[in-house]
DNA sequence: TTGAAAGCGCTAACAT
DNA sequence: ATGTTAGCGCTTTCAA
């Protein structure tokens, strides 16, 4: 309440409280340096008036911008964005905890947001891989950046990302608990080292149970939920289906789910299916799906804490997710 | 390229161009008052260096943050902030392309960012209704903000919002037309005018059709998806329960349907559901949802547009989306 | 412990 | 058309 008269400034407040510009700003960013009867004075007036110093200002002076700009690659269907929404909600929460702006900023052409080059980022998170051009041209502009869900194999890279391996390795040894020996993985080769992370989890566990990994029962085209759709009406025709199939995202087995219905089978009595990630629709659809969980928002939280390291100069090494089996009903265990 | 040495600035480029930093700035931002020939030579110097003006001086300078502060409840359901994410898609694109950047917040304990107080926001965007005291923050506050998704009859906030009344309205006729005579509502009174909104557009498609409005078809007590599960059971217990039901937000009808199929109950043989929102799970529910689209990547380039005009004080008018059925399977048309 | 004053990198009013 | 310069509101060095 009050005058809205003269714009409040650290300088209106000093004079208000009879004390320098430099104390205000001492008391403001609890510094030492002022005598407590000082400080008292200063902090009655700032309480009183409801001044808050202006960002803008201490962002030119301190050549810093507040913000962490959080890159999205505009072409991601809807479940990715999905995926990436729950990452978001940890980022959201962890950024705004230390004081920062969380931007949301688009790839467009293949460049980084202009305001990175304006000095308006003190951080760059990117969501999903990101091409070597663009590692090239985050690594030239000097901005700290961490990348999230990544399947990039480059260490030099501070990322946050699940274990890909490991989680089909899970979801593979339950399949092979419930009895299950035919069985088939849907994967995609889009990004190599998630195909190649996948298949490897998929191997060792079917090995370690004796049991041969039929070439005929990996596919790699996947995508998304579509090209899914058609990759498991493939693994489904052949003379010897499999009676299980591990897809390597949530949303494949979707697409997956769509297919053997259609072909009037069951899942899961026919074909048992279980995914990885634990996307939101995993509990929808029916059966629900079987899959193994990944915590995004914790993700992005690590992904949060891994960039403030990165900013303050300290060292980081990149974090991998843990991760764990959620059984639901798309599984069936077999005689 | 070239040298790290010397930071580049608005002054290096003038030196280097042989101009005054005037001619720079002017060049910057498109104004006249330079020569054909002095635009030409700063242009290259720009080009070659890779020259980006520092945004937080200008935002000094100017009194302006560039930032949007798109504000968001933080106690929302994993449905609602589905509903929400794809307005954001619209005001994200919306704002990049005219130079803002778009800063998520959470209200905490009721209060505004602080960011806001701090300067820092340029604009504001409400995702959903806000409280009366928050309304009252926000008007004192002086920023200007937009409302999106609001059911608030005080025509004096600025909003963009679907119109519920015809939605409901819309959805009530489709059931109708498809031979329903004993049709429930279930709605929320959690929102007061939702509720009115849906209740009217509902009672007066049926009057409309010489079909009496019984008040035991009317159900306020949904606000997520569980809530709407026993309100479906509650309508559905009764003697002579309805043939269908009109969710007012599709989360609603997810609960409905639920509900029915524990009841050993068919959609749509049984019941007919139909839904408000269209939100991304609607196609994938089973049986699909049948439901009145409402185009919220739409809500967010208008929300985006109004606050805009707002910034630059032209007169602004709220917005209503228009609106769609959408065609799915879980209504049947009667005998 | 205190205060004066020099910038941070821009924009724009003003003078030339 | 061009250049000079005074701020914008802070932080921080330096002197008292």
């Amino acid at each position: 309440m009050g005058d809205r008269m003269k714009k409040l400034t650290i300088k209106e407040i000093a004079k208000m409280a009879g004390v320098s510009v430099t104390a205000v700003s001492f008391v403001l960013n609890e510094k030492p340096g002022v005598s407590e009867d000082t400080r008292k004075k200063v902090q009655t007036i700032i309480e009183e008036t409801g001044f808050k110093p202006s960002l803008n200002s201490k962002r030119l002076v301190l050549n810093k911008s507040f913000n962490i700009s959080l890159i999205v690659n505009p072409y991601s269907s809807p479940f990715e964005d999905l995926f990436y929404f729950e990452i978001m909600n940890g980022i959201l929460n962890q950024g705004t905890k230390h004081g920062y702006n969380i931007v949301i900023n688009k790839i467009r052409k293949g460049e980084l947001p202009d305001s990175v080059y304006s000095g308006d980022a003190d951080g760059m998170i990117f969501m999903q891989d990101i091409t070597p051009a663009m590692k090239k041209k985050a690594i030239a502009s000097g901005v700290p950046f961490v990348v999230v869900d990544t399947h990039d194999a480059d260490t030099s890279l501070i990322s946050v990302s699940a274990d890909y391996t490991k989680a089909a390795h899970m979801a593979t040894t339950y399949l092979i608990e419930n009895g299950h020996k035919n069985i088939a993985l849907l994967s995609s080769n889009i990004i190599p080292d998630f195909y190649k992370q996948t298949l490897q989890g998929f191997a060792n566990a079917l090995l370690e149970n004796s049991i041969a990994v039929l070439p005929e029962f990996v596919d790699q085209t996947a995508y998304n939920e579509e090209s899914a759709y058609f990759a498991a009406k493939e693994l489904l025709s052949r003379d010897n289906p499999p009676t299980a199939i591990l897809c390597a995202m949530d949303s494949f087995a979707i697409g997956a789910m769509k297919c053997i219905k259609e072909m009037n089978l069951s899942v899961p009595d026919d074909v048992s299916l279980i995914g990885i990630d634990d996307i939101l629709l995993a509990r929808y659809i029916e059966p629900s799906l079987t899959t193994v969980k990944i915590d995004k928002t914790e993700m992005g939280v690590a992904a949060m804490d891994l960039l403030r390291r990165q900013i303050s100069g300290k060292p980081v090494k990149s974090y991998s997710i843990p991760m764990q089996l959620v059984v639901r009903d798309s599984v069936k265990k077999r005689g």
